[in-house]
DNA sequence: TTAATTGATCGCAATATTACAATCAATATA
DNA sequence: TATATTGATTGTAATATTGCGATCAATTAA
C-alpha cells in the first residue's frame, strides 16, 4: 500500500492530479512565483530567498523541472532557472477547464 | 524532517499549497467531478463509481471536508455529499490568481 | 595545476500518504 | 427486538515526501 492506484483512472485525472502534487508545496509555490515576477532567468539564489538548505531547493526544482514546468541551463558554474511558457499555459488551461463554475441545486445539503 | 516548514513561508503560499494538496490525488479529482457533474448530493455510491474500498474513499472525502470543499449531510443510513460552492468559487479565484500567462524573455534559457 | 564556487546526488531520519481489513455506531427494515 | 445497511474510525503495512549533511562533478579563478 501507499501506492496510489493509477490504473482506475483515467489520463485527465491521473494528469491533473499530479500537476496538483508538483504544486502541492509551498517552496515550490515560492520558487514558481519568484520565477514570474523576475521574468528573467534566476539561478540558485532562490537558496538565499528562501530560507531552506541547497540541497533541499535543489530536489524541489528537480521536481518541477520532472514535470517540466521549469528548464535550466548551466552557465558557468551556475544553473539558470525559468518556466517552460509552454507547460505553463497547459497547466493554466487544464485548470481552468477544472475549475468550472458550480451552482448548488436547492435540494441539496 | 519529513515535515513542511511553512513557518518560512506566507499565509498565501501555505493556502495554495494546501489547496493543491487536496486535489493532488486522482480519486478526489475524480470525486469532484462526480460531484460537479452530478449536480444533485451524492451518497458513497462513489464506492461503486470509482473502483476503490469503503474505507479508502470514506478517507478521501474525509480530507476534500477538511478543506471544506464539500459539506455531507445525513441522510438515513447514507450521507449525502455535495460541494460547497462557496469555496469552490474561492479554489477558483485562488488557482486564477496564480496561474497568470507568463511570456518568457528572448534571452532567457 | 590548485583552490574555490556552484549545484546535483546520495544517504539518512522523521513524518505523511495511500490503501485496506476489521470493527464500530447509527439508522432502517424485517 | 433482531438483522441488515451505511459509512466512519482504527490499526496496520507499504510507500512517498520533506529536509539536510556530506559528498561529488563541473566549471572558474588564482
Amino acid at each position: 500500500m501507499g501506492l496510489t492506484k493509477t490504473e482506475i483512472f483515467n489520463d485527465k485525472q491521473n494528469k491533473l492530479a499530479q500537476m496538483m502534487k508538483a504544486l502541492a508545496h509551498p517552496a515550490r509555490i515560492a520558487i514558481i512565483q519568484y520565477l514570474l515576477k523576475s521574468q528573467a532567468c534566476i539561478c540558485g539564489d532562490l537558496v538565499e530567498e528562501l530560507g531552506l538548505a541547497q540541497a533541499t531547493i535543489s530536489q524541489h526544482l528537480k521536481e518541477l523541472k520532472n514535470v517540466g514546468l521549469i528548464q535550466g541551463t548551466i552557465e558557468g558554474t551556475s544553473v539558470c532557472y525559468c518556466i517552460d511558457p509552454k507547460v505553463w499555459k497547459q497547466y493554466k488551461s487544464a485548470f481552468d477547464s477544472f475549475f468550472v463554475p458550480y451552482m448548488s441545486k436547492e435540494n441539496c445539503c
